[in-house]
Formats: C-alpha cells, structure tokens, sequence
DNA sequence: AAAAACAGTTGACAAAATCAACTTTATATG
DNA sequence: CATATAAAGTTGATTTTGTCAACTGTTTTT
C-alpha cells in the first residue's frame, strides 16, 4: 500500500469521527432559520465586501438559479442589496446591508458558541495543541489564505 | 477573549479550508449514484455487520421514516437483507448481501481514491505528518474507538 | 389487564437542489 | 459593422432529500 493510499485511509477515518463531532452533516445550519448553504453565501459575501453571481457560484459550485433565489428571497428580507456593475450591466455587485452585516456576525457568534460546547472539559493546553494541529494541516494540504470573522 | 473562544475560533478557520477541499460539502455521494446519506447507513451496517434500524437511527441521528424508505430502497435493490429478531420481533436484524458488501467496499475504495488525488505532490513525510496531526486530534477530542474500511 | 412505551411503516408535506429554456448584455469573428 | 457565440442571471418544472405526524403491531411497565 502506497503512503497516500495509506494517508488517505487515515484521512477518512479522520472525517468519520470529526464530521459528526461538530454535526457537520446536517444541513440546516445550527437552530438558525438558515440553511448551511445560505450561511456558506452570506460568508462569502460577508468576506469579500462586494462579490458578483458568478464568483459565488464559482467559489462554492452551486446552481446559479439556485442562488439567484436565494439572492432574491435575501434582497426581500433587506439582508443583501444588489447595485449594478459599472462595466458589465450583465453583471451585478452583490453585498450586505448593515442588518445582513449584524445577521452574518451573529450567526459566525452562534457557530463559534457551539464549536465552543463541544470544547468543554478540554485542558487550555489541549486546546492550544488542537488548533497547532489545524493549522499545520492546513499548510499541509496546500491553504492558509483568507480571513476569519 | 478565552482559550476556548480563540480555538473555535480556529477550528471554524479550519473547517472553511477543510471541507471544500475534500468536496465534504455535497450531498452526492462523489461520482457515485448514492448519497451522502445512503453511504453513511451502508457503512453502519457493513461495520455492524448486523444492526437494527433503531440502532442506526440513534447513531446517524436521521429520522426513522426516512431510514425506513432507504432500507425498503436498499432491500429492493438486493444491497440490505432483513431478518425478524428472535427475541424482539418489533426489530428487524438489517445486514449486507453479498452484493452489498461488494457495493460498500466499492465505495469505500472510491472515496479513498478521491481523497488520494487530492494529495498529489505532497511528500511522504507529509503525509506521515498529516495522519499523526488527525490522530492527535481525535486523541485530543475523545474519539479513538471504530475500526475502518 | 390496562396503560405506556417502542420499532417500524406510511402518507402528506416542506425544503433543498437540479435542469433546461429563456432574456439580456457582452465579446469574438468574419 | 454585423452576425454569431458566449456569459450572467432569471424563471418554471421537476426531482431529490428530509421532516412530521398518524398509525399498526409488539413489548414492557404498573
């Protein structure tokens, strides 16, 4: 057996304790109203400031109607607003207003207290070498760009 | 801000890179005509070898209706088998056929493989070093049980 | 023996996601 | 320039996925 074929065994055993452990196999996103993927855009919006359809779909492969609904049912609840693009009238800037703003940071709050419950009875050292562990995984496999909120 | 708050908050970093990268954000099983959902009660019963619904309900936390239809899915299909229980004959004793056994490990072999590709160009020692941060990781959570296919 | 709890099934329904057709605007090619 | 082609986004139809509650039959409790 090749060390990646190995590798990947142990990566997948990783994924079948660590997925559930933070209940990332479900699909409504924590007690929110909120879908996961609808959470996933609003992030992604929230991240980039002013962001076009086509990135979005891009950057999370979604369905483009799919998210021009949620889009719109957005832009009904005054959560996104959309303003044309100056070059590409095709193309249109997609941002947070400032309840969409409050409502993504909240929900990052609420995601964050959960992930914290989980943590209860963890020794600060522990927790210390649990985030050192992530974050060489994540150099690992190639990431560390991006920001946090 | 406390040890914790500051590890979810990396932890919630992680899991942004995390998923995307290893396409655990969809709800089709990889290339495969499953889902998610259907992959993850095959690997119950293939890890039971004998489970009862209940039993599965409870560790997948899906609704048993639901779970009910997949299995009837599954039975029509000659993937699951299902014997009363001799001492409980409200359960029903849900195993692999042949067949799905053949269809799990399939799968399984599958998924490793797309989890493989995904660790092109990086170095054995890496990849020693990415398995041992998992470990330590599951270690560090309380998990270290279950076996693997 | 009656009541309460449990395993599983089913029907009705809601939510999530996909697919293809279509409109409008921009870009490429002759 | 003109026409073809492609891209961004919208919409309708449909499928897939998941939820909820009612119901049947069985076991356990009291």
């Amino acid at each position: 057996m090749s060390k990646a074929a190995q590798t990947a065994s142990d990566i997948r055993r990783f994924n079948r304790f660590y997925l559930p452990f933070f209940h990332l196999l479900t699909q409504k996103y924590l007690n929110s109203e909120y879908s996961v993927a609808e959470a996933r855009i609003l992030y992604e919006i929230y991240d980039y400031g002013k962001i076009s359809a086509r990135d979005i779909v891009k950057t999370l492969c979604i369905d483009k109607g799919y998210l021009s609904r949620m889009l719109k049912k957005f832009e009904a609840g005054g959560i996104v607003k959309r303003e044309e693009s100056g070059k590409d009238s095709r193309l249109s800037e997609i941002s947070l207003t400032a309840k969409g703003k409050s409502l993504t940071e909240r929900l990052a709050a609420e995601s964050n207290l959960q992930v914290e419950k989980e943590l209860a009875g963890i020794s600060d050292d522990d927790l210390e070498k649990l985030s050192c562990h992530m974050a060489e995984i994540i150099k690992i496999l190639g990431g560390g760009r991006d920001g946090d909120h």
